[in-house]
DNA sequence: ACTGGCATATTGTCCGACAATCCGACCATC
DNA sequence: GATGGTCGGATTGTCGGACAATATGCCAGT
């Protein structure tokens, strides 16, 4: 990872204005001295205090927003500090993943680690959730007309899924390797004609698993689901080292 | 998540010029009809071809900067694509979890799901893969002066040990969760004296599993590992729902 | 209290300018 | 031929100023 270890200098690099006063704004930001919520400085104002030029405050700004520390709710016009939304954080993970080439099976295994603790973590949780959405999405799988539908359905299904496990993390894991899976899975079901009613069958007893706060049943199941769904994968005739796209 | 399921219209928001400007290029980009290395036109080509100015050009370029799209490698003028180093998203990602004010339970759960399966892909993938790495992060955990160094060389040993599963979303989902991580592993070593010891002799069982090829008993060591830690951090006194801060 | 209108502030976009410096070409030297 | 120096043009970083569109806040009127 470090090409260069025998280099003797950093290469000194003055970062321009800009850089420095989107850092200067992003420390305030992450220091919580500004929280979301706060609306931020006007930008001649901002000029003013970093003795830039507006141009350079803007384009520091600008920084910040595509980072997600600094949005517009409401369509208005003033900027307030705002927090990275996870879906934004989710697609940028996945972009950066669907970038770096990332196989199929380097997702699945992914999600082998993943999707079961997470069953079994919404299985154990003390707390009174509500297992309608998680219903609700398993019968959008089954009366979804087109493969699209039910792909979506499924993701849908991890996603409550995570959030009934209650752990951010794990939501925000989920998202972009169910999403960058999501193609796999529509082409899987395209060719394997039982596909989706082994999906529905291990997706009743994993709801029936939480609403018996059964963990080890429920992580037991999911384990298998996912191993189904790459059995299905190669039964589809599909390379396991296939590489992911972007939707 | 959607509080206005009732609204008939969404807000129509011609989006500014530097948002249509910044996405174009993205898209270009995400379509890989620009590819990584490809340098971008100059600032004023673009501005032309867009037909926009070139402060905005600035804008929309600052906004794929932040984004990780594009950049100046080696420090040199010219802006060339480029996809989002893998550190880059990490942090972004840690960031994100930081300030959605994630407990130290959550990322030991995702930790929990997520570390055995790496060490058990490590084990038995079949690249003849040098473990001298790993063994030098051992030796920096024991040989560590201080707390700061020891906790920097065991969050090493998780990135080592994700890249020798050769599992690039593994690798991407460890790097944030060790390094929120590390704050709380500090603070144990400090106040539990036998902890360095425990995650020395861990270690090196894990270590020893993965030469010998032992995926299971990789993947149970690493279990024990995590399971280990939390147990320090619950000797340590600290309350488990503790949310993580930024180094 | 709600509404509508008005002045002001703020943002989005443009123009033009200039210093710093990076790049490539050209040239001298060994 | 390879190395190193010089130089001019191209490009970026930053600045100042300008103006239209519109969000915001205030005030009057009902």
């Amino acid at each position: 990872m470090a090409p260069e270890a025998d280099a003797m200098f950093e290469p000194l690099a003055p970062q321009p204005a800009y850089r420095r006063v989107s850092s200067a704004i992003e420390q305030k930001i992450l220091k919580r001295s500004l929280r979301p919520g706060d609306p931020l400085p006007t930008e001649t104002e901002l000029a003013r205090q970093f003795a830039v030029n507006r141009s350079t405050v803007r384009e520091a700004l600008r920084q910040l927003e595509s980072a997600g520390l600094v949005g517009r709710p409401g369509g208005g016009k003033r900027l307030v500090v705002t927090r990275p939304a996870q879906s934004e954080t989710a697609s940028r993970l996945r972009r950066a993943l669907a970038l770096d080439e990332v196989t199929f099976i380097e997702l699945w295994e992914a999600m082998l680690a993943i999707a079961p603790r997470t069953a079994a973590l919404a299985a154990q949780h003390p707390v009174s959730e509500d297992l309608a959405p998680l219903a609700q999405t398993i019968a959008a799988v089954e009366s979804a007309r087109n493969a699209e539908a039910a792909v979506s359905a499924v993701s849908e299904f991890f996603a409550r899924l995570a959030a009934l496990s209650g752990n951010k993390v794990l939501m925000m894991a989920m998202e972009p390797v169910t999403g960058l899976l999501a193609p796999s899975l529509r082409r899987m079901i395209d060719r394997v004609p039982q596909g989706r009613s082994r999906i529905l069958v291990a997706q009743r007893c994993i709801l029936e698993a939480i609403s018996q706060r059964k963990p080890d049943e429920a992580e037991a199941w999911m384990r298998r689901h996912v191993e189904d769904f790459r059995r299905g994968y190669e039964l589809a005739g599909i390379a396991l080292d296939t590489r992911v796209a972007l939707r």
